[in-house]
DNA sequence: AGTGAAACGACCGTAGA
DNA sequence: TCTACGGTCGTTTCACT
């Protein structure tokens, strides 16, 4: 799907705030409050766009973070279910590089975080080596790719 | 900030659709509208919640999304500045481990992938060394932390 | 443009520090 | 008593046909 300038005006503007009124992003992007929900609408079925809570692990006492990245021996899927399954892990890619997959984990402290990646993660059959990237900065985070 | 169970039922319902109305999740959670839009609004003002519209870059001709490790030297934080300032990266975060910085990008091809780190990434000052991880699939995405 | 639904604000009640 | 939270109701605004 492509998007015209419009739809990204209306994306941008529910990015900052999800729930802004129609009228209020007609009169934003210089449409008619109908046509404004139409395109929420397309953009939401098509599955470009979803509109939905996130939240902020270190506003909830979710103090580290750390991205994990893993070197497995034999097939990647089964171990990227595995890590998925584990609460603590927001994000599984598989990835060519140097590792063959990344799982970022939130955890409430730094024993949390030992006992995530020494007892479950390493446990977990196929993973092979870890390495484990403490984050000490979140620079940025965009929800909205492809639209600013 | 710490959540009772009828606000993680909120966060659950608005992780669902963020626009359900107040009345349809206080039918959900047990509660009257009213509770349901002043926790919601203590939610979000509080910085532990956001609603907002979330773009699918694989729905959007992005097909091609790698993580960029990044070893710099020197200082950190202006690489990491200068690649939150590139239009293609939507993630960056300075971490201690094998990478200092992580910066995940959002490519149309390959070409441009390959643009992007030759061109753009290495030529920031401080960058020394960088690993592209190209996402072979991405398994699992989680908005609400700590909430499930 | 009209109608039913949703959101909002003002006010009161209650429980616990 | 003060604060935090929930509920009721009347009004305005919004969503959808």
């Amino acid at each position: 799907m492509t998007l015209d300038e419009q739809d990204k005006a209306i994306i941008a503007e529910l990015q900052r705030d999800g729930r802004t009124p129609y009228a209020a992003i007609a009169e934003a992007v210089g449409l008619s409050e109908t046509a404004v929900r139409k395109r929420v609408m397309r953009l939401t079925d098509s599955g470009v766009m979803q509109i939905v809570a996130v939240t902020d692990p270190t506003q909830l006492g979710f103090a580290r973070q750390a991205m994990i990245g893993i070197r497995v021996s034999g097939p990647l899927e089964p171990v990227a279910q595995a890590l998925a399954a584990l609460p603590e892990v927001d994000y599984v890619v598989i990835t060519a590089g140097s590792f063959d997959v990344l799982a970022e984990v939130v955890c409430e402290s730094d024993a949390h975080l030992l006992a995530l990646v020494s007892d479950r993660i390493r446990g977990i059959s196929g993973v092979r080596e870890t390495d484990t990237l403490m984050y000490l900065k979140l620079q940025q985070q965009t929800y909205a790719w492809g639209v600013r």
